[in-house]
DNA sequence: TTTTTAAAGTTCTAAAATTGAACTGTCAAT
DNA sequence: ATTGACAGTTCAATTTTAGAACTTTAAAAA
């Protein structure tokens, strides 16, 4: 599987990895939701190499995550802002920020807290069923092919596991 | 910034993606929430080089995310499932798939259907805040330092932005 | 007036990670 | 006796990333 081709792929998790899946990315786009927005300020916080830093950005400008905007002429210079495209990665963002918090906080506890404007607590993330509300965990749910399904990884590795299970019991 | 430096950061999304934040990292957890356990059913479900997939188990193996379970003796083999600090990985699986069913689709539709067993309908998944129960927008959220808070990344970022902005409505 | 500094890159070489392919060892089935 | 499944390991070739220096434009400092 080459790079380019997860974006083609039928699951959204490969195309979503496609496009914010590695390193310098995902700590670029912790940056963003920080007010980031220049240059200078993504290098000097990260440490990332100025290269890979200019690719990153272009890349992301091009998927539609970030925007890039003059905010000076002469020399031209530019801000780089998240698009809604890319506010909508919050949910990606603090469901990582929360499994740190979880599991790898030291004996110091969690670097940073968050406080939630509308009922002014602290609050966690918790991912919710749109339906009935409820808190979600991974044996309650159940997936069905969509009408973008192909017979693709997702379905042929349900076919393989199925297979190996009953070739494991019957032995 | 090396990759191991990540884990010792104070910040809980740097630790995080120190973990899993690599592209096959996060498709061989598709993988195991769709139930796959086993070496070759890694291998041919992804097109993952052998080698690196035996790389990348150890270290999930190394992190408590997944654990080797013998399945049968001579030749001996194991099965990688996930533990509870894998599982808690869930929802940000689920914001992931979720931001490609939103921003990544094409005209065929989604190529996965998810059902909440709780309430038996097709859902979608929800970030919302665990005190009041609201869905979570960035910008209804204010970040504060933690107990675990030191003059690292996020701080000095906030710092250096501030003082970006001012130098730039000065002039 | 010459020198620094800042911002936002680009260019280059060395080092590290990934790919692709072949190879190993154990056992069951044909 | 040979083939095939499984779970890896090994190694050369390619691709990415790191690290450092260099460029350009303009304002600020000496």
């Amino acid at each position: 599987m080459k790079w380019e081709a997860l974006e083609e792929e039928a699951c959204s998790v490969a195309r979503t990895i496609g496009v914010i899946g590695d390193r310098w990315t995902l700590l670029i786009l912790r940056e963003c939701f920080l007010r980031t927005r220049r240059f200078e300020g993504f290098q000097s916080a990260l440490g990332i190499t100025r290269h890979l830093l200019a690719e990153r950005l272009k890349k992301l400008v091009r998927t539609g995550i970030l925007r890039r905007i003059p905010y000076q002429e002469s020399p031209k210079r530019h801000e780089y802002i998240l698009t809604q495209k890319g506010l909508d990665l919050y949910p990606i963002m603090m469901a990582i920020v929360h499994w740190g918090d979880t599991h790898m906080v030291d004996e110091r506890g969690r670097p940073l807290l968050h406080e939630h404007r509308k009922c002014g607590k602290l609050f966690d993330p918790v991912m919710v069923c749109s339906e009935c509300g409820e808190p979600l965990q991974a044996k309650e749910v159940v997936t069905r092919p969509g009408p973008g399904a192909r017979p693709s990884a997702a379905k042929r590795t349900v076919e393989r596991n199925a297979k190996a299970a009953s070739r494991t019991n019957a032995a």
